[in-house]
DNA sequence: TATAAAATCTCTAGTTACTAGAGATTCAAG
DNA sequence: CTTGAATCTCTAGTAACTAGAGATTTTATA
């Protein structure tokens, strides 16, 4: 019987210790059995469970949409449940894309309007970036 | 004396209350004055340096970056220090769009992948998402 | 002026997904 | 059998708020 110790599961997965009792105490990783001393030992399917928590997390799932995907994971037949959790974190994917896109432009044309007055110790035409704060009305793009 | 109570601040900032006392408790808003009866009364300038934070926020600033800016904005030159705080942020910004870009890809594919079986009831054929998540080497590029 | 309703007060605790540390115990190697 | 590494549980901390309880104050109306 191949088991592991905590600290293995944790090479090998490449998730931190602390981590993986986290996902126990979440109930995501199923309690492994115990040593007569009270330690953790895991088996191959723990691995292999972990491995998924591990890709979806990646993948920027919530543990909450990890612990629906493990469910429907388990059911014989989970239709499409699945893929429209995976196309909702799409959507908010892009979401995120072009909300962070916007910010690099303003973030951008902020430092394009400070370079202008870069160089010079005039007081007048020091870097813009404070004002540019002060003043939403500066802003170039739009942003919540 | 124009001064507003915490509930006309926050309307016209658009912050939410509770919201605002949390910024006065980090330090971020200065204290209002007090009416006797121990209410915030708040005047232009903390309207002012409310919209400040706000805008900052909504760039993506951390808190600590936002005091960093306040603290900057009070010093008469503050030569470019506050354009490094921002070049900082744009590159971290940067990152993350990489970093989405990535993931967007691999769920697009997921879906994709997902579709081609769509339809069809028999098992061997189902929504290959759940699979996917399990094996990370069917990826098609490359994450954390 | 009296009263009722709306607003505000402080304080604590919850959120997400971990991470860090204390102090005690257990395991593995020599 | 001893020693050092690994592990155990538990609490508390992180970021940036948000929600709620229970008490008080302000404002508007009668």
């Amino acid at each position: 019987m191949n088991n592991y110790s905590i600290g293995q599961i944790a090479k090998l997965s490449g998730c931190k210790i602390p981590t993986i009792r986290f996902y126990e105490q979440e109930g995501l990783l199923p309690p492994p059995d115990r040593t007569e001393g009270n330690q953790r030992r895991y088996q191959e399917q723990h691995l292999i469970r972990l491995r998924f928590i591990l890709h979806a997390r990646a993948l920027g799932f919530s543990l909450d949409d990890v612990r629906e995907l493990i469910h429907l994971a388990g059911k014989a037949t989970h239709d499409h449940e699945a893929d429209q959790i995976v196309a909702r974190q799409l959507s908010s994917v892009e979401q995120k894309i072009a909300r962070l896109s916007s910010l690099k432009q303003e973030l951008s044309s902020m430092l394009n309007r400070c370079a202008q007055g870069a160089g010079m110790k005039d007081e007048s035409m020091r870097c813009r970036v404070i004002d540019v704060l002060s003043d939403h009305t500066l802003c170039s793009g739009e942003h919540g």
